[in-house]
DNA sequence: CGGAAAGTTGACGCGGGTCAAGGAATGTGG
DNA sequence: CCACATTCCTTGACCCGCGTCAACTTTCCG
């Protein structure tokens, strides 16, 4: 908290836009190289945050977006009566922040799973070089528009899937986020407890519980703690949505 | 459909964002006077759209917002096995069509809920004047915050509330919707129907009538077909999150 | 007026929440 | 290195909120 802030160290001298392996998931996918060293120029790379501190809390005034670079988090929404919901999960690569676009204050906290690190793109400075390079605006814009899709996804999932359909829907999500990232698509570790899958999901840490074991007999999956290996993901995919009730 | 498309009539020509009733809930909050007209300027206003008829439907192409005038529009998503999820309702002066900023097509359908009119915001225009209207940019940048921050409580809602704080956050979000809409508070019309209204929070018809009929019961409402007289607001807010359970 | 769509009400049953108890892994301090 | 606490996860027993099904009424609309 006391170190100079200036303080800079090789190894975030050498992290740019241009070399990173995110770049085709992240903000300069499209852009040419000088776009891209001009995004990189505004772009504010933190220390690591540490498991279990906040990026930033709800009602925090913030006017940056942040990216995720290493790591995973968790953003929710708390209740006045004490309780959460887990609004999303991010991934390297993946946008946070957009919930403080309304008035400039968050409207929910995130929280890093692991120790995590994300590159900050202040506000001001961020519409300034949307107006230079179109490509950038085209760029956030896509990933606003994902995140709202995204949502909508999670709408349906939490108002007409079963519990069963529900964590197929998770794991097959995961499965390709992490193929995306060139991770393999059926062996990956969570990087979240069984609470909070069972809070995003909308279902009891016992129901995660017991759908993990039922999903290894059925030889769907092999679970080990945190880690799973998807045995069948044709399968899987294929419990996403259930056969039709009726209409 | 045959009619000339350049023809205009009177009504059409007096409506400018200027003169707009609801200039001070949408996109002209915060302009001055020859920012309001700048952005007039590239303001496309259409014919009505019926009742049942869409505004667009989910993968059309298209790069356009669009801000309601007069009526209500639904929007859903429909899965491949043939159900559909509503996931908005929405009412003069709301923003429509954010779900297709990621690839230029829509992943939702929507369709009035009555006869209806839109003012349609021309995707690359748009972009161009927000360049030269920063107001403008912040507004629209405001609108889209909302639109995540609103999604994100229904997460909460169909991930943690019981059916009976479901309807009440519900009707007290359309009370404070029609407020601000310079509408009563606390007599209002349905524009929806039960069907829709279920679907939209993950309840089945017959528990959207029955809590209607509890909540009449309770001297909290009274229901007439879809006319809505809140007799106990402050009791109906009471509802929307209960006494919490543990923790 | 007739047929369809929308809404209401009752009976019934199940999916998944809740409670309780215990195990396994990880952290903490001595 | 061990004792102990804590958090995380699992499993079983129970039961209740709400979905489902069915029958009927009311309203809408051509």
């Amino acid at each position: 908290m006391s170190a100079p802030r200036q303080s800079l160290d090789i190894q975030t001298i050498k992290i740019s836009c241009e070399l990173c392996s995110l770049a085709e998931l992240c903000l300069p996918r499209g852009l040419n190289e000088a776009e891209v060293r001009e995004l990189d120029e505004i772009v504010k790379r933190g220390r690591p945050i540490q498991r279990g501190k906040h990026l930033y809390r709800m009602s925090d005034q913030d006017h940056s977006l942040y990216l995720v670079r290493t790591g995973s988090f968790k953003s929710y929404l708390s209740t006045d009566d004490g309780d959460e919901q887990v609004v999303g999960f991010h991934l390297p690569g993946e946008l946070v922040g957009l919930d403080a676009f309304e008035t400039g204050r968050h409207t929910c906290s995130t929280m890093a799973m692991e120790t995590s690190t994300v590159c900050e793109l202040p506000g001001e400075k961020l519409n300034h070089v949307c107006r230079s390079v179109p490509g950038l605006h085209n760029q956030l814009q896509s990933l606003i528009g994902k995140e709202i899709s995204a949502d909508h996804s999670m709408l349906l999932l939490l108002g007409k899937k079963s519990a069963e359909e529900r964590l197929a829907s998770f794991l097959v999500s995961l499965s390709r986020r992490f193929s995306e990232r060139s991770f393999s698509p059926v062996e990956f570790n969570l990087c979240m407890s069984r609470q909070d899958i069972g809070n995003y999901l909308g279902l009891a840490v016992e129901t995660i519980s017991r759908l993990f074991a039922r999903f290894q007999e059925d030889n769907l999956l092999a679970v080990d703690r945190r880690l799973i290996k998807i045995k069948d993901l044709p399968r899987l995919k294929s419990l996403v949505s259930r056969p039709t009730k009726k209409d």
